[in-house]
DNA sequence: GGTATATGTTGCCAAAAATACAACACTGTT
DNA sequence: AACAGTGTTGTATTTTTGGCAACATATACC
């Protein structure tokens, strides 16, 4: 496939400013790229030209440019959470076989609003739409381990395996945050467990989670860290895609 | 000054997908910038391996990519003036109930670069991200009147109030430094009204400024010097955040 | 269903643009 | 004052790019 090399040396030269705190001086930057001072020179007026990079005060030093951030933010406008997750679930469905799903937090419920089935699965109703308790779900408890909101409601049983206890539900959810997922084992149905992890956005907030639900045959005691690692890393990417860098969740966690 | 034409071609193709909506086609935007499909097939691969662009799921309309995203968040986590500003920001909503902005100075245009919307509003588009001309908005007239940075442009008009008249616009600046405030009285949009004033940093250079619109029916123009007043003062209690003391600006100005 | 129109990608060679090298201007340092 | 470092500009050479065409694929129209 053909490159145009010199915009993917432009394109080279954004990445590289990006992991440096100060700026870099052309000098540098040919260095790190191995090509010619010249070369640098001329390519960072042509990205100042349009605004991609901007000169430090001192018209030495070269910065990432303001057009960056409107196209960035433009982007964030127009891309709902739901447009950007639906490849992420086929992943999931992909790589473990189980029905995924994508929820958000509404009413101090978890609001599906997307879901992919596995192939093999047997023709389950959409449940996208409905809303279901947080604190026997996975979805569910992502929310509350991961979004800071605590659960004041009466932790109404399902099955019996619905976990009533207050402190039993802290425990499990600071393992959950201890992990990066969380698991229902049978707590909300019968005979089927999930596994979902959190998803955040540009602002390290937490926007939604997703997860994969199977039957307790298939999602087997043994195998359920393996999917929890599978789904973990799946919702990172998710964020990532969303605009989430993890440094900015350490300040923000910081800070509280 | 030489241009890396290449790469120009490429930035401005990023340019033009800022612009439309659902993406566009190889054909289409070779057609906008007068080129060859065949060149601007190969100018969107490269921007797609670096994730600049991104094919529709059907492999044919370009999209804006995320690396413009990570891109720009990176630009945000630098700027620690959005940090200061931000309960300032919050401030002014709770004074105000109206949005509140914080814009800098880039490219000869007031660069938005956060936003608090105030809790009764209607839901806006977010404005972080964009660049408004400067002798129409109250936060670019601030960045004119108080950034010692005369105005060459020509003035654009946006509305039929917008001041299209230098000298006009002169009077207008020299009243805003008197009063520590600028107003937009429906310059740029038809039935905005805004508010803006100064921020600045520890070595008394403007920085910034932060502002509110809303609506004419309710920033009316008895009530607009009050919130020019509220407006100015937490713009001051900010500056003295970032380090600013008013004595250094007073002898600054006596030096110039 | 079959033809016609439009779109996106790939080879090839001439033509044009980018590069390397050097010279130059400027800054701060010893 | 000489020096080392940086950033920018001129010019010839060489590499890259861009136009043209063919090709493959998708979409519209009888």
């Amino acid at each position: 496939m053909a490159e145009i090399q010199s915009l993917a040396k432009g394109l080279k030269i954004l990445n590289l400013l990006e992991h440096s705190r100060n700026g870099m001086g052309t000098t540098e930057i040919a260095k790190q790229l191995s090509i010619d001072k010249s070369s640098a020179s001329r390519l960072l007026h042509t990205l100042a030209n349009y605004g991609f990079v901007e000169q430090d005060e001192h018209s030495t030093r070269y910065l990432l440019g303001p057009q960056l951030l409107t196209l960035g933010q433009h982007l964030l406008n127009r891309i709902t959470l739901r447009d950007h997750a639906r490849p992420y679930l086929h992943e999931l469905v992909d790589k473990t076989g189980e029905c995924a799903h994508l929820a958000i937090q509404a009413q101090r419920q978890a609001l599906y609003i997307d879901q992919v089935e596995s192939t093999a699965a047997l023709r389950v109703e959409s449940e996208i739409g409905t809303l279901s308790p947080l604190h026997c779900t996975a979805l569910g408890k992502v929310m509350l381990a991961f979004g800071g909101c605590p659960m004041h409601d009466e932790l109404r049983p399902f099955t019996h395996r619905t976990v009533t206890d207050p402190s039993t539900l802290d425990a499990q959810l600071s393992q959950t945050v201890n992990r990066g997922y969380a698991i229902d084992d049978e707590e909300y149905n019968y005979g089927v467990r999930c596994v979902a992890a959190p998803v955040y956005d540009h602002r390290a907030v937490l926007v939604g989670a997703i997860g994969i639900s199977g039957p307790a045959g298939r999602v087997t005691l043994e195998r359920i860290d393996d999917f929890g690692n599978v789904v973990k890393e799946t919702a990172y990417a998710l964020s990532a895609r969303l605009g989430f860098d993890a440094r900015l969740q350490l300040t923000r966690t910081a800070n509280e």
